[in-house]
DNA sequence: ATATTCGATTGACAAACATCTTTTCAATTG
DNA sequence: CAATTGAAAAGATGTTTGTCAATCGAATAT
């Protein structure tokens, strides 16, 4: 890590020359960036880092309706952002009777934290 | 944190009864979740991941020249997701000449970071 | 000057998204 | 059983996104 570039020597390279150094890039995993951009895909809105915010603070299970009110959307919306989480696995739910209970599985975030860190 | 809820406790209430204890939402900060939201976005997309992952293993500055071939992207692409992480403050740009150079600008991911951890 | 080169911008278009309303499903209650 | 209720799914609609081909602007080279 911290391989610094030369920074822009030539100004006057010849015609077919690289402008610098080239990226040693060993195929960086396509894969792993892929799932890393999944689970920042499903945080890219702002209903969906609240709703992840409230479930962990509450660190147990929380009932859809207690979620809705909390915004100023419809209860499909809110249940579409939850399926956004959960097909990113960032949360899990369980139902009890009627209703249902959201929870936030912390491993899915652990490689993005990890690769952000 | 770590504060949890009664789980459920109630199959049989009563019609308007709540179906657990009131979150406690003290209008959690929507212009923060505004912001990492915006942040998680920009990263939201592999292409987007794997620019700034070899930007940040150069720490130095890298030339857009070395970055198109890189990818199987024409080269207006790549210059929209640069500028899409430019807009998100995550990556910073500098002319030297012909030749554009970009560079990651860690500070703007650190709230996300903390956020996360 | 004129031609070349790097990179950004524009315009176009299909795919994906966020939201709402309406509908469906499963569980509960009477 | 029938009626009710919480949550998910389906359908509709306007917006945003990712991509490319074509163009443009600035700097360089001949």
């Amino acid at each position: 890590m911290a391989v610094d570039l030369e920074l822009a020597p030539k100004l006057k390279r010849p015609k077919g020359d690289a402008c610098c150094e080239p990226v040693a890039y060993p195929e960086i995993d396509r894969v792993r960036a892929q799932r890393l951009a999944a689970v920042a895909k499903a945080l890219g809105d702002p209903v969906r880092v609240q709703l992840v915010d409230v479930l962990r603070k509450h660190a147990g299970k929380v009932c859809v309706c207690e979620l809705v009110p909390l915004f100023d959307l419809s209860q499909p919306t809110v249940s579409h952002h939850l399926k956004k989480l959960r097909e990113a696995g960032i949360v899990g739910s369980e139902r009890r009777g009627l209703w249902a209970y959201y929870y936030v599985q912390p491993d899915a975030m652990e490689e993005l934290t990890a690769w952000l860190s």
